[in-house]
DNA sequence: CGCCCCATTGAGACGGCTCAACTTGCGTGG
DNA sequence: CCACGCAAGTTGAGCCGTCTCAATGGGGCG
């Protein structure tokens, strides 16, 4: 059994979480019409482990594989490297979320991953992943459909990088968080970014002159409101309509 | 058992193959250590069909999602279509890879298929690759690495469209295809390009023109010959040099 | 032959980058 | 408590790479 601690109760804050069976994050990260008994046989799989703090490392790229990890709390970035230093983050990833399964393929990990605000996971050794979905069916198709889903939405990404232009693309960055956001049952037109503007314009293909930009002008076009990392916005329609132009 | 034809031995021109078990991409969309027995087994539910015409769709986005797909013998896109109606490529597949994984999360294909020429493939239904995956735990594996491939791949994009200025989008999609012919044991440093300029241009976020201007370039300067679609490497060093090089 | 599509090349426009100055918030230490 | 340094963000001015628009060339096919 995982190392859990004697209280079950904190679960909404994030700390300790006994079992995904009382996690109200369960309906993102594990399928809805799965079995609680197969629930049971997940979470025995399941460790939790202490808190990751801000700008500390969850893994590295290259390090062996050896779990997927769902975020629980705070929230996270996975980053490259290329041979020239040259870094892009290639996901931000918050609670209910799913990460690491680009280290399937050569069995290390393909991505460095750190915690953007002290954060905590829930780690799935992938080995006794496999041998439990060859038993719960599914389970193994609700793997495939989160490997999916992340092809889908990098697709998408592909798209803002390659078509949008800065307006564009803060715009779509913006409705994706407010998207998951709203998706947790929180406010989807206000929110605290946990990321800096240096991250987003690094995500984006920006400079963060530019991120900074950006926000001025949709500030003082009234689709949003600015503070700092505090958005609120005011206008999802027109949001939606920029997000929808191409450069 | 599939719809195959009576003659086996058409292999290598590509519109006939009758079983995986002698067939020369079986290196590339199966997994190495597969035992003969298991490859029959998946050979059984794999359907051959006839050969898809260039400009022909395979499927299109938001049809029923039954099959993933490997690529027999010809080269193949596949692309979205945002809401405006902006397209963007998001990959070009060659023989021996494998397509169609995005559509299992929403049972919708979130892609559509095009010949770049006259290309076959195998059609592998999915639900009975579920089912086999149940029985042979190599197989779950390798699709479980197969996606983790793509999703290494399309981050590797990322961060190209994201960093890299025309020369260097245009060096890494040349030593990516470059890499891909050499893995099917053909010449690394002479290829005729399957896609159009347009192609190009969609998928690396770039005008059909700066595509034009930077072949140009690159073989003013002694890096690759172009000659339409016919395309030599000159000084492979150089253009990984190029590839590796931030806007 | 002539049409059409694809590719190439040139000239000018523009969006985002670079460089630089300044502000703000926060933690540290005198 | 204020002075100070530092990091993050904002704003401005000028530059550069890519886009846009337009003209031309070349190959395949009816």
């Amino acid at each position: 059994m995982s190392n859990v601690a004697v209280n079950n109760d904190t679960c909404s804050h994030g700390f300790i979480q006994a079992s995904c069976t009382n996690c109200n994050l369960r309906g993102l990260c594990l399928p809805l019409a799965m079995d609680i008994r197969d629930i049971d046989r997940l979470n025995d799989i399941i460790q939790r482990g202490r808190p990751i703090q801000s700008g500390e490392h969850l893994y590295r790229a290259g390090d062996k594989f050896t779990s997927v990890y769902a975020v629980r709390s705070g929230s996270i970035k996975t980053y490259l490297i290329d041979n020239d230093g040259i870094e892009q983050i290639t996901g931000f990833y918050l609670p209910g979320e799913v990460l690491g399964f680009d280290g399937i393929d050569t069995d290390n990990y393909g991505c460095n991953v750190v915690a953007l605000e002290t954060s905590t996971v829930c780690e799935i050794p992938f080995t006794r992943l496999e041998e439990l979905s060859l038993q719960i069916p599914r389970l193994q198709r609700h793997f495939f459909q989160l490997m999916s889903r992340h092809i889908q939405s990098n697709h998408q990404m592909l798209l803002t990088l390659s078509k949008k232009n800065a307006e564009g693309r803060v715009a779509t960055l913006l409705l994706s968080l407010s998207h998951r956001y709203s998706r947790r049952k929180l406010s989807p037109n206000a929110m605290r970014l946990p990321m800096s503007r240096m991250d987003i314009g690094n995500f984006l293909g920006l400079t963060i002159e530019t991120v900074s930009r950006t926000f001025s002008r949709l500030q003082k076009e009234d689709v949003i409101s600015v503070d700092g990392r505090e958005i609120v916005i005011n206008n999802h329609d027109r949001l939606n309509e920029i997000c929808h132009k191409a450069r």
